[in-house]
DNA sequence: TGTACATCAGTGAACGCGCGTTCACTGATGTAC
DNA sequence: TGTACATCAGTGAACGCGCGTTCACTGATGTAC
């Protein structure tokens, strides 16, 4: 087995079991065993079981904050002078988090159940390190948002973009479990494109009034 | 040391340090040692580490329910024949919360923390537990919150009922750490409840339209 | 072209450690006769 | 009133188990001379 196989095999694994029984409660035996590959491989390629799970949120955000950062600037050229509104940014975002395809729509999925996991334990590595490496990306964003909103005043904006951040990532990473009662209840499909497509409207709202 | 002691002096001890590290990654042994009593104390009182997780949620969640139900028949008796609001509700459900005093308000963002580990780990016995027990008083609220909001479609509703409760886990859970950053960048002091005010707007709005 | 050596992905078995849980026990208090 | 027994909160030490990590090793591939 070659080495980017090996490597591969065990962020699939890890990603996936990750995000669905938490950090603490993922054994390396368990992901190993289910990539197929032995137990000292892991640490053998990345250090530590810290290591490999900083390896899991690198792998999908170091793309992902290129790929916005791209669309933002695309997003800057076809608006020319014209000021940028809040919903055009939350699109933006929203559109480069799934990209469309089926395949993207579960990873984001997943990332954002990652995401919900390492923002609830407040151990803090995982906070840290994505603050640390994508930190700037984050602050891109925010700030153009700000200038988005003009008449908020600064301590007023900060808490509506926690509001915003909390409904976003509770939302998605329960996505699996919301969409299964909607289905149970009223018969209804959900996808994750649709489910950002009514958070748009609704999150912009709150940066709407004064 | 009497009983009601010992068992209160674990569910305190096991409140704080779920709140801080999360239930995998804090131990029995943790737990006890700074409880100040015996290890097999808990598989004494308690029977095991799950059956301590859902007493230390039992013990918020009880009183609470009972409060927040007094609250809706005080809140029905006064609007008379009125139609309820949405912010009527979320102001009764936040007011409930955060009862004013700070200790009930240091109590009522714990519990937060461990609402939100609970939602994000899907390990599910927390979730199941909540619901057997306290799921007839969570459906009692959101049956009044959406004859509040009779033009929504019910999906959509559920959405938002969605959007809801993860700004408000979140931002509540996140509380301590954005109230810091709140401090240092602006000088300025946060209160939960003042927090909770800021909310009821915001989310209430979510709910006006259409 | 052939040999000796270096590199490196991957392996199998073991390491020590901290975990939740168990169990035989203690000692104080209450109860029956 | 005194004795025998029951109850029960609490204890100390040990149990087996699964954990992350380590280490000496293998075997394939590439490189130097």
């Amino acid at each position: 087995m070659s080495q980017p196989d090996t490597v591969a095999r065990i962020l699939d694994a890890a990603e996936a079991l990750f995000a669905e029984r938490g950090f603490a409660e993922t054994s390396l035996r368990t992901i190993t065993s289910t990539a197929g590959v032995n137990l000292a491989a892991v640490n053998y390629h990345f250090g530590s079981k810290k290591e490999l799970i900083q390896a899991v949120f690198a792998r999908f955000l170091t793309p992902f904050c290129q790929e916005l950062d791209r669309s933002l600037v695309k997003l800057v050229e076809r608006k020319g002078s014209e000021l940028l509104t809040p919903v055009d940014l939350l699109d933006c975002l929203f559109s480069t988090i799934c990209d469309g395809s089926e395949e993207g729509s579960l990873a984001a999925q997943r990332f954002m159940r990652l995401l919900g996991l390492a923002y609830a334990q407040s151990q803090g590595h995982i906070r840290r390190f994505i603050i640390a490496r994508y930190g700037e990306h984050y602050q891109r964003f925010t700030g153009l948002l700000q200038k988005a909103a003009p008449d908020i005043d600064p301590v007023t904006f900060y808490w509506r973009l926690y509001f915003m951040l909390g409904a976003t990532i509770f939302t998605l990473s329960s996505f699996d479990s919301i969409s299964a009662i909607l289905k149970e209840d009223f018969g209804q499909d959900s996808t994750l494109a649709g489910t950002t497509q009514m958070m748009v409207p609704a999150l912009s709202g709150m940066f709407a009034v004064k």
